[in-house]
DNA sequence: TATTGTTATACTCTATAACTATA
DNA sequence: TATAGTTATAGAGTATAACAATA
């Protein structure tokens, strides 16, 4: 195999890759999306939801969720108008909001979570052994 | 191991292949975006411009893009101001615009398609059996 | 009547810049 | 001065509904 047929094939290779990585993708959005509705929530809701495991300053969810702080202030509004989340002083530094999920909020994440882990399209349709084939993957790549 | 027991380690094997997912997924639309900047196109006209291989109606461009077709009017006007395509009548359907891509268009679309292909995040760091371990897997989870 | 593309409009996610209160 | 959070605003992507031209 000369050179330029090697990289020729090694790019078409990619661009299957590529192709089926944004196939699963979009069928994983849709999964999250559903699930994060049936919870009651919209996408970016139950990002952040998802996102408390504990309490949480908002600089830090911005970061976790790769956004700019900006938009977080009115996603907690949003989650503290429901009952969801509330915003605590931080007694080490009052400059400092921390995010905890009230009951409510607790179980609305699992719930949530619950649902998204729950047969999600593409991983359903794999074997046990082929999903840790496939964690294994990722893995490398990530 | 009880049933509880496997459904749980289950649930923990999909929770964790779907953050591995979504990881690479971030990184991959990091890597589409940078690629249409780097060809002086948003992500979304990008997309476009990718789908256009042949003479197509902006109908089927929707359904390609898996969006209504009320968005497509906006990118398909921005693309024809900047010479990229042009809407040309159907003979058989006059309802029907076909959008084809003029020669600097063909020209956009082989060079970002070219920058998107070349070292995608993620599948660049496998090895070529891994990379179509991978393609098998996700051939299957399609 | 039904379909293709268009327009008007609205909602979500995202970012930048200027502001406040604390440090 | 620098940092955490807020506000105002703007640019993308997405959807629905009503419309004109054509089938």
């Amino acid at each position: 195999m000369t050179r330029t047929a090697r990289a020729e094939s090694t790019q078409a290779l990619n661009a299957e890759l590529i192709e089926l990585l944004f196939g699963v993708l979009d069928k994983l959005r849709g999964h999250f999306d559903a699930a994060a509705a049936e919870t009651g929530l919209t996408g970016g809701r139950a990002r952040a939801i998802a996102s408390l495991s504990g309490p949480t300053p908002m600089r830090q969810l911005a970061a976790t969720m790769a956004c700019d702080p900006s938009n977080i202030t009115g996603v907690v509004d949003d989650l503290e108008r429901r009952g969801l989340v509330t915003r605590e002083a931080d007694p080490r530094d009052r400059r400092i909001k921390l995010l905890v999920l009230t009951k409510q909020g607790e179980r609305t994440r699992r719930d949530f979570l619950a649902r998204l882990h729950r047969t999600p399209p593409g991983i359903s349709e794999l074997t046990e052994p082929q999903r840790r084939a496939l964690r294994d993957l990722l893995t490398l790549a990530v």
